[in-house]
This record gives C-alpha cells, structure tokens and sequence, in this order.
DNA sequence: CACTAGTGGTTGCGTTTTGCAATCACTATA
DNA sequence: TATAGTGATTGCAAAACGCAACCACTAGTG
C-alpha cells in the first residue's frame, strides 16, 4: 500500500508507527484482552471505539493478528500471529525506555525493567507463554508460576 | 502536554509514536546526519522540510537531541543525549522485526539482524561509539574498526 | 559593494488522518 | 417483547500531514 523505503526500519514504522497500534497490542499481551470491549474499556489511555475497528482491522491486515470466525454482531476473538508476538522486544524496549527517561516522580519509580533487569531469556519465557495463549502451543512443563504471573505478582506489566 | 496514562510504553509512545520521529532518529545514529540539511536530502523516505523541523523541535523538547547553539540561519549541529543514545534498542527491535516480517521478495533477504545475530553486546558497542560521537565521551581504544564501520563494510547498516 | 550559493527554517494551503459522541445491526437471554 | 451486550459505523470538528514557495541569515567570490 505504502513502502516509502525499503528500510526495515521504516517497514516496521509504517505498521506500528502511529499512537495506538503498540497500545493495542500492548494489552493484548501484557493484559490478555482478547475481545473488542475488553480493549475498548480496558485501555487505561482512553482509545475512542472507532479508532480501536480501524487498528484492529489494520493489524489484521498486516499479519500481526488474526481475528477468529464471528459474523457480524458477534463475538468476535483476536489472537497473535508469530509476527504479533514477536513485536514483544519492540514492546519491551519502549517501555524499559519510557521507564528510564519518562518516569516523573510517581510511583514507576523501582520497577523493574524487562530486558535489561530480567534479561532476554525472561523475554522468550513471555513469548512461548504467547504461543501457548494464542497459537495454541503445547504448554510447556513450569517447574512455577508462569513468566506472566511472575510480572503480575510483581505488579510489573507495562499494562499496569 | 499531554500524559494520557502513567504506562511507561504509552510515555514512550507519545514521544516517538509518530510516522517521522523513529526514522530522524535511524538517520542521525546509522547515518550520522547532524545537520537540518543532511537529514532533509538524506532521508530515503523523502520528509518534508516542515515536517522535519517540526520533528527536531519535539525531539529536542524531548531532550533525546540537543541543537548546539547557532543562531538564525547558522548552522546547527544536533546531538544525540543519552536519552537519545538508549533508543538504539528499540530501533534495533524495529528492525530486526520489519527485516523479518516485511521483506518482500527484495534484496534485504539475509540481512543480518542486529539484536538476535549480532548479540546485545554489539548494540552496547554501538552506544559507546555514539557517546564518543554526540556525547563527547573519550573515546575508547579499538581492537579494530569502530563497530558502525563494520556495519557499513557488510552494508548492513538500517538506513541504508 | 553586489552577486551567488548555502544555511536552517517558516508560511500558505489543500488533503488526510485522528478523536469524540452518537448511533447502528446483530445476537443472546429472559 | 424487552433488555443487555456484541462489534462496529457515521458525522463532524480538530489536528497532522505533504507540497511548494518563500524568508532571514552567513560565507564566499569578484
């Protein structure tokens, strides 16, 4: 539709490049919300019902998920592809950076950071949980709580 | 300005989530543009001058460059902050994930990808080379060349 | 001095995208 | 029939974008 460059850079910009496509995403990993009304009023920024369609459509459009078989007016499930889990580390680092340099004097202060703290093993841990979750993986045997209950108990997603 | 949720991804967001601010910043660390000129004629994807200028005003305001001081109509040299110089992780994930996931059939194919084949510590190599650049760090002693020069040698540089 | 080239922008102006509120078509339940 | 919940769609105003032309200043040349 629009390849200004053939810059991977710049081929990542023009699918997640915009103020609420990483959010959406966002709380589809860290938040598990599935379904359109749980991202439409779980979104802690406010994202407007139209605004949400478009994206949805959009990251559907663009492989990142996948929108399960419901007509219209019906319920209708969003799952990750491969491509939408891996936007995890695209995901991880803004927020280890907003943490880092956008972090007023509120309460973010000492949480921790998800690559650089808990390193990128934590980081493929959170993505084979994903596969799990949303392509329907074999769970893997936990010798504990799962990646995404550790970061809860913690009160440490991005989401939060 | 504007601080639509306390979520340290949506901070992020809200500075560099935009079609221009993510790709000004690939070209002043791969392509070491520090000037207005540099970054309008040599960006692949053609911004418009306005644009630009608008985008370096935020960026400063961001405190990701600083514009060295030069009058109207002088020369302005931006450097990267440290702030600024931390961005390289999520650029590098963009990239890493657009070569993955949006190469067409095109010659990026076997590109290397910086995060995953390259390892973190060559992206840490990277950001000490940008502190002696923009940062005025002294400069540390090379066992070879400077680890954007070796970018550069394989034309594997994102800008490019 | 005048002339030219180059610097970092700014100004109009029309197009596109975004954001918000209200509304819609459909299904399920009672 | 009535009600609530689903995933959207529509209208409209505001903001952002894209393009071309223009501006103020500096430096160099003759």
């Amino acid at each position: 539709m629009e390849p200004r460059s053939g810059c991977p850079v710049n081929a990542a910009v023009e699918v997640l490049g915009d103020r609420w496509s990483l959010l959406v995403l966002r709380d589809v990993i860290f938040g598990d919300r599935r379904y359109f009304r749980a991202l439409l009023t779980g979104s802690a920024e406010g994202i407007a019902s139209n605004i949400l369609a478009d994206r949805l459509v959009r990251l559907v459009d663009a492989g990142i998920l996948t929108r399960g078989t419901a007509a219209r007016g019906q319920r209708a499930r969003y799952s990750l592809t491969e491509a939408g889990i891996q936007t995890l580390p695209i995901i991880c680092a803004l927020g280890d950076w907003g943490l880092d340099w956008r972090s007023g004097s509120d309460e973010l202060r000492g949480r921790q950071r998800l690559i650089r703290d808990q390193g990128p093993a934590f980081i493929a841990d959170l993505m084979d949980e994903l596969r799990v979750r949303h392509l329907d993986a074999p769970p893997r045997p936990h010798d504990g709580p799962s990646p995404f209950e550790r970061l809860d108990a913690a009160r440490d997603t991005p989401a939060g």
